[in-house]
DNA sequence: TGCTCCATGTAACACGTTACATGATTGC
DNA sequence: GCAATCATGTAACGTGTTACATGGAGCA
């Protein structure tokens, strides 16, 4: 249940409201853990319930149906203890191994063009990556202690991105090898 | 829908019961793609249902319940109708980045030693993957065309454990500097 | 006899996805 | 006036997880 803990850590850096929560979830938390609408609105439902969160309508006099939520002293002990708990290992799990295996079975059935569609977007997200920590974390800053974790989670994505690149080209080579059929 | 196709490329390579399924998914495939059996009889059914794959007792005088399990026609075509798909990426999804994020905004958490844990389990890993390598494709020899893209399958392993041991380590870096709180 | 492994399954639940619905506000 | 965006939600479904159940085979 670890989606109730992002929105907790999320919230407790600004209060905030279910749709803000999905917009910022396509950005900076979104690198790597990705959330609809409809499961942060289910999600905050419960965690309000839980009393972790607790919800106000938001300062506009009425005029939307806004609400904000904020994390109340329970929702901060409860991050706190789940972040302390072992972490799952997250394993390579992946249909295009499973495609690629399928292609050894079966036959060539020419899965090159699959591969350079996804390197095209591993190198296009990479430079995305970079250009972020090219403006945020500029080389020879002093960092804070949280500014430096968030620059490690960017390095994260940088590293994740530039291996799947890599990989992409020497899958390429492999497929490509005519001889030994 | 890929663990029907996982099942359909491993009944091709050898015709199975689901025990013996879940047992090669603790395996080969299960380096990418791991399914408990559960799952895999469940799906199972759904298979043969679907007509792809059919069922006979296995050769044993009924001395057991075994079924085997072997590919129709039907299932082999879908496998192919299915590996020409786009394969959804596979995007960094990772409970340790969220706590990484909480412990940035709640303060020092101690993360280390379950960095070390799974730097440990890492490297646990690639070993294991590095000496079914040397067995398996010893250095120069020659390889058929699915042989080589066994071998890739394995070396994707080996790049994505070896990543990660290597993030471990500068993870682990930057929870110890000990300036800039 | 009792233990472990073989072999298959049911049931309930957690989580994520997709489709659909509603109504208000903002900008052209 | 109309479209896009804001803002929240219901419903149904697919997949994966966990717990529990059943019964035979092989072995000490």
């Amino acid at each position: 249940m670890s989606l109730a803990h992002a929105l907790l850590t999320s919230l407790l850096e600004k209060s905030s409201s279910g749709y803000d929560l999905a917009r910022r979830f396509d950005k900076s938390i979104g690198f790597f853990w990705r959330a609809t609408h409809q499961q942060i609105y289910r999600e905050l439902a419960r965690m309000e319930q839980a009393g972790w969160i607790s919800s106000e309508a938001a300062p506009d006099g009425g005029r939307t149906r806004k609400k904000l939520y904020s994390v109340k002293p329970a929702g901060r002990r409860e991050l706190k203890r789940w972040a302390r708990e072992p972490a799952p290992m997250v394993e390579l799990r992946d249909e295009l191994m499973v495609r690629l295996r399928a292609d050894a079975v079966v036959g060539p059935l020419g899965l090159e063009a699959e591969i350079e569609r996804r390197a095209a977007l591993h190198i296009e997200k990479l430079a995305a990556y970079r250009a972020i920590e090219a403006r945020d974390f500029p080389e020879g800053s002093e960092l804070s202690r949280e500014a430096r974790i968030q620059h490690l989670i960017l390095k994260t994505g940088i590293m994740y991105e530039a291996s799947w690149a890599a990989w992409s080209r020497e899958a390429l080579a492999v497929l490509r090898e005519t001889a030994g059929d």
